[in-house]
DNA sequence: AAGTGGACCTGCTAGC
DNA sequence: TGCTAGCAGGTCCACT
C-alpha cells in the first residue's frame, strides 16, 4: 500500500497528537517482518518525542531509543482514543495517555523494531542504504545522472530500488515516468542529463500531487484519522491497462519488470 | 558491484 | 455456487 505520500500523510495525521504523550501499555499480535528487539515493558512509561520519516519508514522517538515502523504492502496506522478490541490483523498497539497507536497489517510485511537511535542498531542498518529524499534540494538531475552512471537495470527498477532516491513505489514510479515521457524499459545509465532533470522534477511533482490528494487508496489505505486518499482517481497509467492514454489515446500497456507490474503509454513514453 | 529471483503472508477477484 | 490461479501499494537476502 504505502509509498512516501501515504507514509507522510499517516505521519502528519498522528504526530501532533502523540507527541508529548506518556506510553502506558503495549500489545503485540502476530509476528511482523522482524522481531521487536526489546521486551514490551521496555516501551512503557516513556514520553513520546518527535515522529520522523525517512523514505517509507517512520521513526517514533521515545525517551530511551525509539521505534522504527514500516507499513509493508498492506499496513496502516490509526491513532484513536477508542481503539476497541483488536481485530485479527491488528499486530501492534502502543497505548498512551493521549490515545492508542495501532498497526493493522493483514499481510504482515510491515515492521515495528526498537533501536537505541535512528542511526544505530536495527534501525541504522535498515536505513543505511537508502537514497536521497525526493524533496532534498540535492536530488537534482545532475545527481540522478551521476547515480545512474553505468547501471544497466531499467529506469523503472532503478527508481523502485530506493538506493538512489526513496519514496516512489510502484504506483508513483509508473506515474513519474509517464509525466517525464520516459519509457520504463530504458536502461537507466543511458538517460541524458536533460531527461534526468525531467525525471527528478517528475518524481517530486508526482509525489507532491499525491500528498495534496491524500495519497492513493487502492483497497485499504487510511490515514491515522481513517480518511481515504484519492490520487488513484487521477492516475494516468497505473492500473489502467487497455484504457486510452489521456494524452494520445493509445491504449495503456502493462508489462512485468522485476516481478512487478509496470503501466505505461508506448506512444508518449520514449527511449 | 550489479543484477536476478525467491521469500515473506493474507485477501480479493476473475475465470472456469 | 464453489474452487483455483493470479494478483496486490515493499524490500531484504542469497546467489550468480
Amino acid at each position: 500500500m504505502p509509498e512516501l505520500p501515504e507514509v507522510e500523510i499517516t505521519r502528519l495525521s498522528f504526530a501532533p497528537r502523540i507527541q508529548g504523550a506518556r506510553t502506558v501499555a503495549v500489545r503485540i499480535g502476530k509476528p511482523l517482518r522482524w522481531p521487536l528487539g526489546c521486551v514490551s515493558g521496555d516501551l512503557v512509561s516513556q514520553t513520546v518525542g518527535e515522529v520522523a520519516r525517512r523514505g517509507k519508514y517512520l521513526w517514533l522517538a521515545l525517551e530511551r531509543g525509539g521505534l522504527l515502523l514500516h507499513l509493508g504492502m498492506s499496513g496502516s496506522l490509526r491513532f484513536t482514543d477508542t481503539p476497541g478490541p483488536p481485530g485479527p490483523h491488528d499486530h501492534f498497539d502502543l497505548a498512551t495517555t493521549q490515545g492508542t497507536l495501532r498497526l493493522t497489517d493483514p499481510r504482515r510485511f510491515g515492521a515495528v523494531v526498537w533501536s537505541p537511535s535512528m542511526g544505530t542498531g536495527a534501525a541504522g542498518k535498515l536505513l543505511a542504504g537508502l537514497g536521497l529524499e525526493p524533496f532534498d534540494p540535492a536530488f537534482t538531475g545532475a545527481f540522478l545522472k551521476r547515480a545512474l552512471r553505468g547501471r544497466r537495470v531499467s529506469i523503472k527498477q532503478a527508481l523502485l530500488a530506493g538506493d538512489i532516491v526513496v519514496g516512489a513505489g510502484n504506483i508513483y514510479a509508473c506515474e513519474a515516468l509517464f509525466d517525464a515521457g520516459i519509457d520504463p524499459r530504458m536502461r537507466s545509465g543511458r538517460l541524458s542529463l536533460a531527461r534526468c532533470e525531467q525525471l527528478a522534477t517528475a518524481v517530486r511533482k508526482t509525489l507532491a500531487r499525491a500528498l495534496e490528494l491524500g495519497g492513493s487508496t487502492l483497497r485499504d489505505f487510511r490515514d491515522a484519522h481513517g480518511l481515504a486518499g484519492e490520487f488513484q482517481l487521477h492516475a494516468e497509467v497505473y492500473g489502467r491497462e487497455g484504457l486510452p492514454c489521456s494524452r494520445c489515446g493509445a491504449p495503456v500497456r502493462r508489462i512485468v519488470q522485476g516481478q512487478r507490474a509496470t503501466y505505461f503509454c508506448a506512444g508518449c513514453q520514449r527511449r
